[in-house]
This record gives C-alpha cells, sequence and structure tokens, in this order.
DNA sequence: TATTTATTGCGACTATATCGCAATAATACA
DNA sequence: TGTATTATTGCGATATAGTCGCAATAAATA
C-alpha cells in the first residue's frame, strides 16, 4: 500500500465525517469544507476506502455515499449492514441489520450494499 | 394512471427482458434490440417500473438495473430480495432472500436496494 | 537544505440518465 | 372508414456524478 501523508484536506474531510456520523456524499461534504476541488475530495474518500477507514454506499439514487467505520473491528472489516437514506433530505445513515446472505454454489462475495429508502424521522 | 398503448418497442423491450431471465440495464437491452433511441428505451422501462411490471436495481457501480417481477403476487409487489451483480459479466440476478427489514420510530418504508457483488459461477 | 514522491488543482473527458419540443402513430369515436 | 385525440417517439440539448492526465505543490526523508 502507498504511504499516506498528512494533509489538511484529509483531516478536514475526516473530520466533517466525524462529526456528521452520517453518511456523505461528495457535495454534502464540499458544502461544509469549501475550497477543494471535486477531484481532490473524491481522491482522498477513494483513499480511506481503500485503507478502511471509511466505507462506501451506493443510494438508490446511484450517488455515493461515505461514511466513517464506526462500526467496525479493528481487523475485520465487514459493512454487511443496511442503510437507510431519507427521499426528502437525502441523509444516509447506517442501521444496524445484517442480513445473512447465502450465495449460490460457485458464487463469491465480494462486496455488499444495501439502502431502504423512505422518509426519516426529521422529515415527518 | 396514464393510459398504455400498445407499440412494438414496448413489445420487443418486455420480451428481452422476459428472454433473458435477469436484470438487465439500458445498454444491454440497447444492444439485443436495436433501432430505439436511448430516450425511448428509458422511458419505456420507467413505465414499467411504474406500472409495476419490472422493478428497478441499482447497481455497485451507480447503473440501474430492469428486471421482470416474475416472484411477484399479482397485487402485492414487494421487491424487497437481495440481487447479485457479477464484478466480471456484470450480470445481475435476483436472490431469494427477503431480509427482515426493522427501521427506528418515526421512520417510514418506502423502496429496498440490495446487492451482492462478486463473481458469479460463469465467470469462475 | 536538498531530494523524493504523494497530493493537489485544473481542465478535459466519460458515462448515465433526463427533458423539452416537434413529429409520429395508436386508440377512440363519429 | 376517416378524423380527432393524445400517448409515444426521436432528436438534440442538458444535467449530474465521477474519473483521468499532467504539471505544480508540498509533505516526508535523508
Amino acid at each position: 500500500m502507498m504511504k499516506r501523508r498528512n494533509t489538511k484536506s484529509k483531516d478536514d474531510v475526516l473530520e466533517i465525517l466525524k462529526l456528521k456520523g452520517t453518511a456523505m456524499s461528495h457535495d454534502m461534504i464540499e458544502n461544509e469544507i469549501e475550497g477543494y476541488n471535486r477531484a481532490t475530495i473524491y481522491r482522498i474518500l477513494n483513499r480511506f476506502c481503500k485503507d478502511g477507514i471509511v466505507h462506501r454506499i451506493v443510494g438508490m439514487n446511484g450517488k455515493q455515499y461515505f461514511a466513517m467505520c464506526t462500526t467496525c473491528k479493528h481487523e475485520e472489516h465487514r459493512h454487511n449492514h443496511i442503510h437507510f437514506q431519507c427521499n426528502n433530505c437525502e441523509k444516509v445513515e447506517c442501521l444496524e441489520e445484517e442480513p445473512v446472505i447465502n450465495l449460490p454454489k460457485g458464487y463469491t462475495f465480494e462486496n455488499f450494499n444495501s439502502v431502504v429508502s423512505g422518509i426519516c424521522q426529521d422529515c415527518h
């Protein structure tokens, strides 16, 4: 793995993700920490995913959202929980449920993405 | 609901979806039935979704896939099953599993999208 | 301080999907 | 059967999300 450097941009992205607690899209992040190039933020987020600091969720709108790996054990990075996305405020949260997945014979598992959409409490 | 008309394009899309059995993206469909405009195919698919003939899956790549509602009861359209997408051939299939979803208090359910990615039997 | 190279900014580019509008064609009706 | 109605289509433009190459910048290391 490539050696990482300490940069302000990296810290800023990390901080806002921790602060919010929910999964954020690129533009949500950009709204909170202005002054960085779009590509830069995407690259930071992709690095975080590679390093296992953050996990990626694809919303029902096809957009990517990124969330801290709070529930992850140190070694074991499993993000097989279900997410909730509000159709009104676009917010994405991690739910507790982790469905059991049985693949047919001859299939191998690589990743899991699961989103329930609806209306969150705040938007009711 | 708007009154639907019988057109060759509609029949062609429906037929190829039935024939393949798996979920197909716009470009997969276009490859099979050439001669229709991109927008037309999208509109047909979106109409199918509205009418409950077809359900929409969003892959881990953010792309939309469409599949016949074979497992659906006549009245009850629930597509809460998990899908499998092959990272090699891009194929999307419906799995049996239907995870139980418990939303927090004050949240309402609207839709569900769940995809496991990996390698399918054919690509091993 | 000087060197190495990870990171950034910029602009161009790709891909997916939708939209408005005029033309076309399926349905209903006289 | 001929005509009117309007759902559907094709075209081009547009929107949005995300990536890429390259030169410039700035962390880390010696």
